[in-house]
DNA sequence: TGTAGGGTAGACAAATCTGTCTACTAGACA
DNA sequence: TGTCTAGTAGACAGATTTGTCTACCCTACA
């Protein structure tokens, strides 16, 4: 099991034991927390030796770091993937990838809240990343809010990003039944009535 | 320094050492987080005996749900500490204890939110106590909006609850300035149009 | 006076953590 | 052929973790 024969597919990419560290790291991560998991499951799970981890990730809270930021860019990719439709809809189907996440098997609430909560300084690298993430979420959030003609988008983007926020919690330490349908009112509550519908 | 002349103040309530091993971990646990909080230090700050703790706290995870417990004494604590008032009043106050919260020294968020982050089975007896507490708090707020003539007091429940620990996370994690006001403006939005004022 | 309870001090075990370092292997390429 | 690069395997150090155990101290009380 070794690393011998490791992935063929990978070449010319990255690097392949750079992304099984990631890999394995953002699965661990995610599933366990960050405190939780050390290096050594990781580099045994990764099937990659100690030297070649420390040689990508000078430390673990580097790992970290890069963890936060892969997670970030997937769920950037995820809300891309929403693509062009008219603003009230596209801000509804941003909520609606919460119902979506929430449904899958593995789910443990969000990556970064969860990260946030075991990095007590804010100054940490790590939170600094989860705070870019949530400006740039913030920041769509309030560019589809002028779009679809919003009085008072900066307020409005404030209080959906505290909706958003308040969904992920209830996702996952309530368990709602009626989840899609808790998403739906709240934000329709947020918004209030549609101009054009 | 060692625990010879303790508090005398404690004596005849609960037990010194145990008291004092309470604070500190609530201290520590919320400043810092769980797992990165050993036992000797706990014992340490709390100038209590390594045998003392394990008398009383059989395992460090007796202490974080005693933790957690403790936490959920304070936050019950607080609310019942607003009072009999008009329902809306009552529970735009309870919002207010956020901010309340937020102008604090020390505030590092939800203590239950960041505790949860740290115990990923859902079974714990650590997450158990959480969800406790969550389901008093969902009640609570039930129950203040069926005396505010709320038509559907279950959903806005739900919605509020989303609501306040969104909150909570931007406080946290946004600090925006104008939090009083984000708080108005979102329970606001939620309860809509007063009916007797 | 004797005893029981609550507490202190701290050694110890066994595991686990991060991080460093040495020695080796296999493939690409000039 | 020789060299460079990426990687493996794993010992090791030093700190830290939880939890147990022994020996002692002090005070209240019968």
């Amino acid at each position: 099991m070794a690393g011998n024969a490791a992935d063929i597919t990978d070449i010319g990419r990255e690097s392949s034991a750079r992304n099984r560290v990631m890999d394995t790291a953002t699965k661990l991560f995610y599933a366990e927390g960050v405190h939780a998991v050390g290096i050594d499951r990781i580099i045994a799970e990764a099937g990659v030796a100690k030297a070649t981890f420390y040689k990508y990730f000078p430390a673990k809270d580097e790992l970290v770091r890069a963890y936060v930021q892969n997670q970030s860019r997937l769920g950037r990719a995820a809300i891309d993937g929403i693509g062009k439709r008219p603003a009230r809809d596209a801000i509804l189907a941003v909520f609606d990838l919460v119902a979506d996440a929430a449904a899958q098997p593995g789910y443990r609430g969000c990556p970064f809240l969860n990260a946030a909560a075991e990095y007590p300084d804010p100054g940490h690298p790590v939170r600094q990343a989860i705070g870019e993430h949530r400006r740039w979420k913030h920041e769509f959030l309030r560019g589809l809010l002028v779009a679809d003609g919003n009085p008072d988008p900066e307020t409005i983007a404030d209080i959906l990003t505290v909706a958003g926020d308040g969904l992920l919690i209830a996702s996952h330490l309530d368990k709602p039944a009626n989840l899609r349908h808790l998403i739906r009112e709240t934000v329709l509550q947020i918004l209030g009535p549609s101009a054009d519908k």
